[in-house]
DNA sequence: GTGAAAGCGCTAACAG
DNA sequence: CTGTTAGCGCTTTCAC
């Protein structure tokens, strides 16, 4: 078989139908593996479309039925907390990807700086048809686009939990913070502080309340004095550490997100705390960073790549009228290493730790 | 069977020029703005279609003219060296977006993890004509796939150069290093070290040339062992540090990427060496941490916003056929701030040393 | 100047 | 089962 490109004639399926000999018709539903199709002659549609190196136009298919295969990541650069991630958007990216890659669908990005930009944003894509659907993260309070979205009944996936009905796909932020503080309990911690990140993020209040939670749950006081708050980066994880960490006595910190963790241990170090002998932390969110630090820090992996795929996933079986809207929780793992005082080795216990590929 | 918006109804250009008592072409002229029409309908048309929020669909036109509106940003992951950037994409991204706002166009992510995948993405991408062109990131050595690029006349631009005679957008990888490394030599010092990149790496390279040449043309001898490369990210960064600072005297560091600054001040630290005092510090790329970390960071701003819009902006041209295939190269900034000595005070002194001037 | 009509490449009716 | 045909929404000749 010649696998030759032919250089500039552009291949359609007429050419395909008129080698294989057969009609449009024919060749269209031989190529979309219609039922109505002989085994025959789909094999030789098929055999011919390959050796011509046909791949049906976006945009004719597209006009046809009336939305095309780009699913949109919509982010609001304003809220600016999570965009410095360590690599949230890489493995979220990745796993989009993979889902995409499955439907043949492809991500573009939808950037936005204002809510005026928002409601822009979505419009044109409905109305263009150019962006058939949008993953949106970072939900916040006020969101007036929503109105728009349900206006038009334009498809969406949020990251995270939005104010209204809408599908979402989230951690379960109340239960992992929950989990992780349950785990400094087990190690007999009572003095807890926990890392919280800004009051206005939805997720950052409810982890705050699986904090609350755990201890409550063990008849464990719960001391205001105990409870600090940054922004989701190095810099102000340090300095919140910095300005509290001398005004009550603790053993154990709860980071509540990654991006948080760096300042934790420069604080501390600077502080003249050892790690985990004078406090013990767990943080909530794994990266590397978490794997190659010294000593090597306790996580709940959140499993963001797999965020992505099911976020993606459940977006484009909405476009495609496949599904209802209904929302979708993902688990996370407790990776055990070094910072909680589970391990003395170095590197951490790797047994709930799955494999995954390619983490972008 | 699918639901019906009831109220709203696509808004196409017949109804455009229905409402506006016209023919359909020369709605099409008057919305496309041909100095065919007379000013008078030109505006009678475009207020109806402002008033029907008329959006023209994608499809439909990217049908006509063989081309779509979506620019693709080609990533091929297994260069994860620059992927874990701390902004990098971040800023490139947001580059690429303003420019393709500009043009009405959009960004497509084609990630990618094998070089079969990227002669299929781009094979793809010029069957469907989903995407009209690509910026392409990471180019090495081996690209079989320049071969399809150019049998079929895709259009790509390249962020850093490539092998080949394609167009690309750069920073100046010899320039800046050579500048950095030129700033520790004015502050004094003789014993300059290098931490450079892994050596596959094109912009790694050229780095390491600049340091070269800037240490030749001051006479001073360039010594192996002042000469250290690492992964681009914290942990190896450290650990180079750790390894080699041992065996060499040494009172400042020019660092290549901005990746492993924070791994150098941790190793710096845990050997009880203080900054700028014991050793100074420069770094090629400005990002957040360089101007929060203590003491903060002396950088080359490299502009990657810049980078991305520009890059984005010639593939367009490219795209519409407005442009040959050259190149440009991106100026960069020294930021003054306290690990080189420049300055006591915190924050830095933001007087700006252009080190070449961009073409554009 | 403006309006009718011919496609762009594809899918899905409807005949054969 | 297969072939013919009518559009999807838009741009762009061509006549008027």
């Amino acid at each position: 078989m010649n696998k030759k490109v032919s250089g500039s004639k552009n291949v359609t399926i007429k050419d395909v139908a008129n080698k294989a000999g057969v009609a449009v018709s024919t060749a269209s539903m031989a190529l979309n593996n219609k039922p109505t199709i002989s085994s025959d002659t789909k094999n030789t549609v098929l055999n011919v479309a390959r050796d011509l190196g046909y791949h049906p136009t976006a945009a004719a298919r597209a006009l046809v039925d009336g939305k095309s295969s780009n699913v949109g990541l919509l982010i609001p650069v304003k809220v600016d907390s999570l965009f410095f991630s360590t690599g949230f958007f890489q493995k979220l990216i990745a796993g989009m990807n993979r889902a995409a890659n499955e439907g043949g669908n492809m991500i573009s990005l939808q950037i936005v700086e204002s809510r005026e930009e928002t409601e822009r944003v979505i419009t044109e894509a409905y109305r263009t048809k150019n962006v058939s659907g949008s993953i949106i993260t970072h939900p916040t309070q006020e969101m007036p686009y929503l109105d728009v979205i349900n206006e038009v009944s334009y498809p969406v996936v949020f990251l995270g939990e939005p104010p209204r009905n809408f599908p979402y796909v989230d951690n379960d932020n109340y239960g992992v913070t929950k989990l992780a503080t349950e785990h400094m309990i087990e190690h007999g911690h009572k003095r807890i502080a926990f890392l919280g990140g800004p009051k206005n993020l939805i997720a950052s209040e409810a982890r705050e309340r699986g904090y609350r939670a755990a201890l409550e749950q063990e008849g464990i006081e719960v001391q205001r004095r105990l409870i600090w708050r940054s922004r989701h980066d190095e810099q102000m994880a340090y300095q919140e550490v910095m300005n509290e960490a001398g005004k009550v006595e603790f053993s154990a910190i709860c980071i509540s997100v990654e991006e948080q963790m760096a300042g934790v241990y420069r604080a501390l170090r600077d502080l003249g705390k050892s790690i985990p002998d004078d406090v013990a932390l767990i943080t909530i969110g794994d990266c590397q960073l978490a794997e190659h630090i010294n000593p090597s820090m306790t996580t709940l992996d959140l499993h963001t790549e797999d965020l992505g795929y099911l976020a993606a996933k459940k977006l484009i079986r909405l476009i495609n009228g496949e599904e209802r809207q209904d929302s979708e929780i993902v688990s996370a793992d407790l990776i055990r290493r070094q910072s909680c005082g589970c391990n003395t080795i170095n590197g951490g216990d790797k047994s709930k730790l799955k494999v995954r590929n390619s983490s972008v």
